[in-house]
DNA sequence: ATTCTATATTAGAATTATTCTAAGATAGAG
DNA sequence: CTCTATCTTAGAATAATTCTAATATAGAAT
């Protein structure tokens, strides 16, 4: 189950998800859709964009992170005023955010329940539920 | 139970809490502890002081907002990219958010728990645990 | 293949929320 | 009343993100 063809792969996601795959578009679905799950800020992956040689702006990175988010292929998480992660891990599942080192870590569903979710108001929907645990350094 | 002598308490509650009390913070206090639950940006804050009359920069209110958390008078609700919410309501509660109007509504403990919640990664403590359902409108 | 047009990319400016700086004001201890 | 640590503030600075409007490209149609 290794990720064969990965440029394929990546084609094949783009025209599944309507998007025009694009030169940009493409490098950026090989640098996020590796196998591995991954919680990227923009800044970041233009950074490795960049490393590899790839040109394409920071603004189409943004770009291209809301529009993989729209189609489903990531989740935008919150977890600090002013900062965005984009996560490829799109399964159901919660986060701890270590506030010193600003890394973010899964929790898979299966370890984190949540019991009784109030009804939402009147002509609302829960269109997502968010967990962050805040971690801080355990000092005596 | 209604809230007599608000001058006395805004002061009492600042020496208390290890702050000198300033005209700013009195401020400040008598309108974010009036009594009711409140969830305050700092903008926000900043018109309300002005509309009372009261001199007060932007950057005191950041300021005051910051320390009263730091003291416990007040708790950080992190809900979109890039805003921070003020809560008055300390007690352990979760949120709704409307991403249509900005708005926040407490949840009460009651209506939500959390079963199982996991450990957290070696030398760390869990500081915090923030629940958000972000709504939409439903829209058939 | 060439043309055409909707869609995409981009540099750079703009925006927004927040923090910083450093100079002046004030609380309150002595 | 003095003195000093603490506080407030205007304005500049920062950081993340979005916007603008000019250029480029994908891919459908000829
Ligand atoms: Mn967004
Ligand atoms: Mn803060
Ligand atoms: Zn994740
Ligand atoms: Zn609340």
């Amino acid at each position: 189950m290794a990720a064969t063809r990965p440029y394929a792969n990546a084609y094949d996601l783009l025209r599944e998800s309507g998007l025009r795959p694009t030169r940009q578009r493409l490098a950026l679905a090989k640098l996020l859709f590796d196998g591995t799950d991954r919680h990227v800020r923009a800044e970041q992956l233009h950074g490795e964009a960049l490393a590899d040689g790839i040109r394409v702006s920071l603004a189409t990175v943004y770009n291209t992170l809301h529009q993989f988010t729209e189609v489903g292929l990531l989740r935008e998480v919150i977890v600090e005023s002013g900062r965005a992660y984009f996560d490829t891990n799109i399964s159901d599942h919660h986060h701890f955010f270590c506030e010193n080192s600003g890394e973010l870590r899964d929790i898979p569903a299966d370890q984190l329940a949540i019991a009784r979710l109030p009804d939402p108001p009147a002509g609302k929907t829960v269109k997502r539920v968010d967990v962050i645990l805040h971690l801080a350094d355990l000092e005596d």
